[in-house]
DNA sequence: TAGATTGTTAATCGATTAACAATC
DNA sequence: TAGATTGTTAATCGATTAACAATC
């Protein structure tokens, strides 16, 4: 099948899409037009049936968008049509919060592995999932299907737990680790980076600050 | 102080700007072009020295950049030569996760409080600071500086919780609840929206494995 | 000085917005 | 049918890349 790759500014606005199209599921609205959808989430009309049609069409003339059926075929484009088992790397602060998100497994992704160096965390469960020894992991990946990897280790650790991941045949890392992973090209790595999105919220309310003083 | 508004695409590349450079930094490393940083980085030179010179001339021509002093200047355009005090909105495995983080102190973030709904939680302390009661807020907000408010709640909490931090004197908003804040302009909001993060990631894990299917 | 590399202008590319014919 | 709204082409806008004169 011939897909025209989708750029990323498309893609990042896809689960903004889903989740309003949600919501309006929620509250029993049927059928939004690209024109009230766009005042609802102070996008152009124009933007959101370009970003659709490059998936198809949707819609229809003169009525505008299902909204069910438009949530559900914008869940299949994400791939949320599919289950996706989650392991994750480094069952610290941040690592435990993620495993005690239930929201996840409401969208596919089920939390099926939590490993770690330290042997004091070994034993301990969330959720019902035990903490392993990042030892076991080789072994878990060839009983276990895992779709997806979440990194959370410390920024040193990182690129080696990555690429011995890739060998154990991961093909998809959320990284929360402070830095780049080089990774070969059929491996998705898409990063969280809590620092950077800091960092641009302390520009912005500088740089507000400022404009605000000169004026 | 007149500021021509930098386009947010340059100031989100900012922050790994940063990082290299800090790395740099503590590999002794005194001086780099813009060649060299930009195949480090996978970016063009071009693009490095355009970004830069939005803020400054940072260089010097035939010799390149020094990176102590780039590094000082990224980092002051950034607001991170200040001190902020950080509130967290929410006490859960995120929160909790985000006061333990004391990465973000070496940046400047200071949590000075920590605030949930939960009887329960209270008491209990982070790294020392104690958890308190929500409608301890008004009067902590009157009594300390606070610069930024970390939101670590329920969707459905949200708006309402950040209104009532608005109103209390917040101009800084750090939201992780799936939902978009529609606050006054002159209140910088920075999202952080996992749902979406990894809904990206299972995006081009599909579409990886379809065109892989294909060829 | 000669070589290197910036700062900056110009060219290109891609993404967003506008417009409108197609059509429900 | 008439009105509404899509799908899609064309126009505009902005961001990225290339080129090069300035200069260290």
């Amino acid at each position: 099948m011939y897909d025209k790759t989708i750029s990323s500014a498309v893609i990042k606005r896809l689960p903004r899409y889903y989740r309003y199209l949600g919501e309006l599921l929620e509250n029993d609205v049927v059928r939004i037009s690209s024109k009230e959808l766009s005042e609802k989430m102070n996008v152009t009309a124009s933007q959101i049936r370009q970003d659709l049609n490059n998936f198809g069409g949707f819609g229809q003339q003169g009525y505008g968008y299902n909204v069910e059926y438009l949530y559900t075929e914008i869940g299949k484009i994400l791939g949320l049509d599919k289950k996706y088992n989650v392991i994750i790397i480094g069952a610290g602060n941040l690592g435990q919060a993620l495993a005690n998100y239930t929201d996840f497994e409401r969208r596919g992704f089920y939390i099926c592995g939590i490993f770690d160096v330290n042997p004091r965390l070994i034993g301990i469960s969330i959720r019902g999932i035990e903490i392993r020894l990042i030892d076991e992991l080789e072994e878990f990946m060839k009983t276990n299907t895992v779709n997806i990897a979440a990194l959370t280790i410390p920024k040193a650790k990182a690129p080696q737990v990555a690429a011995d991941l890739v060998s154990l045949g991961i093909h998809a890392i959320w990284n929360f680790a402070p830095t780049d992973l080089n990774l070969p090209k059929d491996v998705m790595v898409e990063n969280v980076h809590l620092a950077e999105s800091l960092m641009r919220l302390s520009y912005n309310l500088k740089a507000a600050e400022e404009s605000g003083e000169s004026i």
